[in-house]
RNA sequence: GGAGGGGUUGGGGAGCGGUCAAACCCAUCAGACUGUAAAUCUGACGCUUCGGCUUCACAGGUUCGAAUCCUGUCCCCUCCA
């Protein structure tokens, strides 16, 4: 690990993207002697990614910044099969359609984060449909069939574990790691691709891929992984209880992908900064030796920076604005929810509750309730005393009403 | 195929004829303290027109009364073959 000469193995060693890596001296004498193509595979098992392929996603980047070629493989094939890796379950399989549908959401965050093209260190997209999706069978096993053993593959997490568990994994399943060792045969040879990365549940399926290379073909290939990232406290990183942090604006708007980010625990700032953002080194450590309150100053840098990757300077701009106001000016950001109500509704007047409800701070009347009863309803910034309460147009404070759940939850009503 | 054990409110897991909307833990939400942090403390945590109403795998039944008993169905697990 020490003394790396390829800028690519610096970056990512400096930034601690590293978990294990197959003969990392060997990697670093290609990398630094010339441009090498190295490829991720994503899988297509919804419209967006997020934020726990954001790391992927990263190194990606960081290999095209410093003059590689990143091949984006995309799944079409295998997300028919589904990765049994770190799974008690099987995947549901997806039909052709949804799994198209996906790759096309998926494929607007790589836009946003890569450049494709056809100059040497732009990225590639490719689908492993391409080559699996009219394998032929008895061709295929006679093919590649002879290289693996069960003996080995029982051997490997994603199969072992699920065994151990005693719970079923399906031949359907079980075939998965030779397609993506196949995948990774198939971009040495298409792409001249030699090196796989990914997430540290995909070591057994990369090193598979490797030694497949290398007996068929008598390619020497490398394997990279990235730990899988969890926030400070233990627990999985970007699993909310409002559900996943998506990359896309379409499963998540950017002022909720920005607060996310600006919400992160102290212990996890400069981790995150070095991961998630492109910030330099010298000012991550600056920033995360900030202490008491002063560390607010890290996360927000943190928000705007992986906002402004993800989703464009003007989101991340927007929503800082919108943070801005709403926390610190005590005011009402244009960036927060808004529901529209009609004009005559309103001039009836409204009960708090269902007002509540109507802007998506509640799900029941009884949750709503029990809001107010403790205290954490605001209207207007001012504490809601009673369910009874009935909000009326003049309640409209600049032709809106800021609604609040707790600290952090607001929305904004507009008549219409 | 035979013998047992089980399916309870987001997860785990009590309850085993009435006092059960159902203990407890976790997760979640709110409040306090703070810094839109963590930790800690407090409270809440099926729905409701606040009269009640719908929940304890599903369908029937016994009973004044069932999550609790009986019958059937579906699913899960353990052991034997």
């Amino acid at each position: 690990m020490t003394n790396l000469k390829s800028e690519f193995l610096q970056v990512l060693t400096e930034r601690d993207f590293i978990h294990q890596a197959t003969d990392l001296e060997a990697l670093d004498a290609k990398m630094s002697e010339g441009p090498i193509s190295a490829y991720i595979g994503f899988d297509c098992t919804a419209r967006s990614l997020h934020v726990g392929s954001l790391v992927q996603i990263m190194m990606l980047r960081w290999l095209q910044k410093t003059g590689h070629k990143p091949i984006v493989l995309m799944g079409g094939g295998t997300s028919k099969i589904g990765d049994p890796s770190g799974r008690d379950e099987s995947r549901q399989l997806m039909t052709d359609e949804i799994i198209e549908d996906n790759m096309a959401g998926i494929r607007t965050i790589f836009d946003q984060l890569l450049t494709f093209g056809d100059d040497a260190s732009d990225a590639v997209m490719v689908n492993n449909g391409e080559w699996l999706d009219d394998l032929r069978y008895i061709p295929f096993l006679r093919e590649i069939g002879p290289h693996f053993t069960i003996n080995r593959m029982m051997t490997f997490d994603s199969v072992k574990l699920r065994l151990e568990r005693e719970q079923p994994l399906t031949f359907l399943e079980f075939n998965y790691m030779i397609l993506q060792a196949y995948d990774f045969m198939e971009l040495a040879g298409r792409h001249n691709c030699v090196l796989q990365m990914g997430g540290s549940d995909q070591w057994g399926n990369i090193v598979n891929g490797m030694e497949l290379a290398r007996r068929k073909a008598g390619k020497h290939l490398f394997g990279l992984t990235t730990p899988l990232i969890t926030t400070a406290d233990g627990k999985k990183m970007g699993k909310t209880a409002s559900g996943a942090i998506w990359l896309n604006e379409e499963q998540l708007p950017a002022y909720d992908f920005w607060q996310f980010w600006r919400n992160t625990q102290d212990a996890d700032v400069g981790r995150f900064l070095r991961l998630f953002t492109e910030v330099p080194m010298d000012e991550i450590r600056r920033l995360e030796a900030l202490g008491g309150s002063e560390i607010n100053d890290a996360k927000v840098i943190l928000a705007n920076e992986v906002t402004k990757l993800c989703r464009g300077a003007d989101a991340a701009k927007a929503a800082e604005a919108t943070a801005r106001e709403t926390f610190i000016k005590g005011g009402a950001g244009a960036d927060l929810p808004t529901v529209s109500i009609p004009a005559a509704a309103l001039q009836a007047g409204f009960n708090v509750v269902d007002l509540f409800i109507e802007a998506g701070l509640g799900a029941s009347k009884s949750e709503v309730r029990r809001l107010i009863k403790q205290g954490g309803a605001k209207l207007n910034d001012a504490k809601v005393e009673s369910e009874d309460l009935v909000v009326s147009a003049d309640a409209l404070n600049d032709g809106q009403i800021k609604l609040s759940a707790g600290k952090k939850r607001h929305a904004l009503v507009k008549a219409e």
